[in-house]
DNA sequence: CTGAAAGCGCTTACAG
DNA sequence: CTGAAAGCGCTTACAG
């Protein structure tokens, strides 16, 4: 039993189709039972220059979406013989130690995702990532393919459709609840869409009427929409980055004795269940969740050794109308 | 410059103080950043048997205590020089895939926590980790320490404690929004602290005011209460194995016009901050944040080399009383 | 059909 | 002060 027969029995032999007598088969597998042998990783990825790991890369946790991703991911990674391990980024949301990592050999593929825009992950690096032979796929509507795939929708027009549509149904007075980072460099797709939905429709853009941090948390977006209706008899819409912040903006609406949608209308984005159970129901943006095995489909086929150009696959949302808002007759 | 100068000039040598002269140090510098050298990692913990990697094996995502701890323990970890992986728990909830990769090698310890009671960890597959080197904490009430260390709370006691409150303030009819895998076994600690309040009351108990996955999720809790309000007219009671849970049940029984806590009394586990600006503001039960801290140090000190025998942390919860539910006089 | 030998990329005790 | 050599634990082309 050298060490060589043992490695064969159980990775099986590229030459032959028989790695060993039945009997000597039978011996070596009781032996490593019995012993609780499994090779070690760092040996067999030294060895074979591939760890059988994808990777994820996301942002602070508890973004519902990034959640589902990983959860989804795993399941076709584990069906596929690949574990999955993913790597929080600081909460500096600094991107380049977690991208070492990776081309120090952590995983054999990556996605990344939901980072922080105040510091994105350099293009150069996750191409440099790709050339070394690590695919990386990035979920962001604002890169472009520069070497590595990228995964985005149409937030920025389906966010100004919205928006858009909300105005023509006569409303003026629009706060939007923010990221954190939502308003950095040239402003998330999002924002933008706000923003160009407030223009065409020539309606001038307050600042005040936007709360950075307040989707990003359910509190925040508590409070904010409480100091809002303490400051602005006028309002008359919340437009929300998120879902999380339009439920709890319904919330602080509902407590305040406010209508919703009559005297104030809100939208959200992202489509969670919960926006279902709330009252009134919340209009959103949704996609439709096979978003997640595109990414794998397309992942698995980078891992097959698919060397085609980076690619953009771009996956549409749509507006869910339900009752919290409702559009106008353009 | 041969490799081994190169490795000296990087990790510096136990040995000398002076790994190389001055001018080549900057010389070798000067090459790694042209080059964008870095050592790979699987080859250097082949050679150093060791990571310099901390992995954390949580259940499903969405857990934001899970959340939580996994933001404080990088934050810990990237200070003393380590990376942090996490390692999905599949969704069959099956520990034991995971569990095997520590075995590999994928990291230097590990904690375990807020997994499916379904499949628990094995004690014994825990206990052969640590001693092979590998320092494991497990997260529960459930687990003694066999061989492992574990950090535990109080959980049984403080909830029974608050529904044997709840109860002496005159209420009798107590739904349990569990969570999905409460039940299993002997049930979850939250769940027999539950029995043993009504037990100790010598309150009948009745299974149908048990909901299974209602805790887990915001939706299934807000159409348990619904269903709950529709089949119970006696119903004066909602306690819950989360605040995510209790919230939902807020919202539902204000939706269908049922006053909180006055007509139901409602009472989450975990304190969120959410529970902070519901309306009512929810009563739950909290620990205090430095539970992390506590884990960290734990963690380290066995990384350091402690090998004193298994501990038990016991971290208390204490309940706070706010207005959606309050205690009777004894 | 089986096993000895080479080599993946590092680090470090050791000889010079 | 510097560099050659060994070895971490695997896998697999190759010789027998």
């Amino acid at each position: 039993m050298s060490p060589a027969l043992v490695s064969y029995v159980l990775n099986g032999r590229a030459d032959r189709k028989s790695p060993a007598s039945p009997e000597v088969e039978r011996r070596v597998r009781a032996a490593a039972d019995e012993l609780g042998y499994s090779p070690d990783l760092n040996a067999r990825s030294l060895r074979l220059q591939r760890t059988d790991r994808i990777c994820l890369l996301v942002g602070r946790p508890g973004n519902p979406y990034a959640d589902l991703l990983l959860e989804g991911l795993q399941c076709e990674a584990s069906e596929r013989g690949y574990a999955t391990v993913s790597v929080p980024i600081g909460p500096d949301g600094d991107t380049r130690r977690p991208i070492e990592l990776l081309r120090r050999g952590l995983a054999d593929a990556a996605i990344v995702g939901f980072f922080p825009r105040v510091h994105p992950p350099a293009p150069r690096d996750l191409a440099e990532l790709v050339e070394r032979g690590t695919p990386v796929i990035v979920l962001s509507d604002e890169f472009k393919p520069e070497g590595f795939d990228v995964v985005r929708g149409d937030e920025a027009s389906v966010f100004e459709h919205a928006v858009t549509s909300i105005i023509d149904s006569g409303r003026r007075h629009i706060a939007y609840l923010a990221h954190a980072d939502d308003t950095h460099g040239k402003g998330s797709p999002r924002y933008r869409g706000y923003l160009a939905a407030l223009k065409r429709q020539k309606i001038t853009f307050d600042p005040a009427l936007v709360i950075l941090g307040a989707a990003d948390d359910r509190v925040a977006a508590y409070r904010a929409t409480c100091e809002l209706l303490r400051r602005d008899e006028t309002l008359d819409t919340i437009v929300s980055a998120s879902d999380r912040g339009a439920i709890s903006a319904i919330w602080a609406l509902r407590d305040a004795g406010v209508a919703v949608p009559d005297t104030v209308a809100v939208m959200g984005f992202g489509d969670l269940p919960e926006g279902a159970v709330t009252r009134p129901a919340l209009s959103t943006i949704g996609q439709r969740s096979d978003r997640i095995h595109e990414v794998a489909k397309l992942l698995f086929a980078r891992l097959g050794g698919d060397l085609s150009p980076a690619r953009t696959l771009t996956i549409p949302w749509q507006i869910h109308w339900r009752e919290s808002a409702v559009p106008g007759r353009n």
